[in-house]
DNA sequence: GCGAGATGCTTAACATGTTAAGTGTCGTGG
DNA sequence: CCACGACACTTAACATGTTAAGCATCTCGC
């Protein structure tokens, strides 16, 4: 046992910040955004879970009902989500009747997706409470100051997205 | 083009805007975070992955360098991961000899962890491409803007921390 | 046309998020 | 001292994130 609580081990540990200097964890920007978002979802998954949906499958569905039918690839675009999570997704949502899928009659690889009624009717219920938890989370945190931050963040994606070279560097 | 669902299927879709009525999906708060935080991480991705490192793991790592040691239930809460998540991820480094596990004396139930030297050795390999990156964001996005921005939202997440019953009231 | 490569999506494999159940250890009232 | 509830994880089960393969279908050069 190398590691003798008073010779090496907390002498060793101790001086782990000096040898490994980084800046403060919690200040890092990963984390403020990834707490900042759990605070705002805790809001919300009571909510969804009461009809048996997930954040990602409600975000499929709340992309479907603003537009009349959309690709598989351009609703993984608009919805943020990889394609093998919005595959598994589809097959769930389908199996549960929420949406209907068919193929694009000029390209049987691309398939096309649409709400159902059934679909429809779940979001009339879900929807009125989602848009309650919203609007008291922006009077909480202020309508002015939420949009500010929309802006923020709006700028930080676009500042980033050619950076994607950063490191490539180092290789 | 000729979808000759104009009976039932695109009537019901196109209305589904006024059946269902919610904010546009991409101003959702949530959604803004979500693509803010991985337009950062997939800047760190490339560098933790060359050296077999989970963003999760790293986070583990990051947390165990500042300090000797410290409990699992503690770092589960610095480090921002649920317990089962954290079990995984502490089996796999120990496995790896990247960390140190060893039981409190006063209450065998509390396991407490430390970085290895291995693991500090690892750190000191990463941490530079990885604070390199870091700097990058700053310059881009600018230092002072980035401060404001982790205040803001740091506010955020402190304005809705006692906010847990919101749709409590509807059920 | 036709075969090689590109494209659109799905499946596979592994890691984490999330909730619930299980396992040992502690602490305490009786 | 000892049953019983509380506590600190750990395991289990299912859904998603992520990368790599796999499968149809399409496109285009020849």
């Amino acid at each position: 046992m190398a590691r003798k609580k008073s010779a090496n081990g907390p002498a060793a540990a101790k001086t782990s910040a000096r040898r490994v200097p980084m800046r403060e964890f919690s200040r890092s920007l990963p984390m403020s955004l990834l707490r900042a978002r759990e605070a705002v979802m805790r809001q919300f998954r009571p909510s969804l879970r009461r009809h048996d949906l997930t954040e990602q499958q409600w975000r499929i569905l709340r992309a479907l009902a603003s537009i009349d039918a959309i690709e598989v690839t351009e609703l993984a675009r608009t919805a943020f989500l990889l394609g093998p999570s919005l595959s598994r997704i589809l097959r769930d949502l389908d199996a549960r009747g929420l949406i209907e899928r068919k193929s694009a009659k000029t390209d049987l690889r691309r398939g096309v997706i649409s709400i159902s009624e059934r679909g429809l009717r779940l979001m009339e219920v879900v929807a009125p409470s989602s848009e309650a938890i919203y609007a008291a989370i922006t009077r909480r945190y202020g309508a002015r100051k939420l949009a500010e931050l929309q802006d923020m963040l709006g700028a930080l994606e676009a500042s980033l997205a050619g950076l994607e070279f950063a490191d490539e560097l180092s290789e």
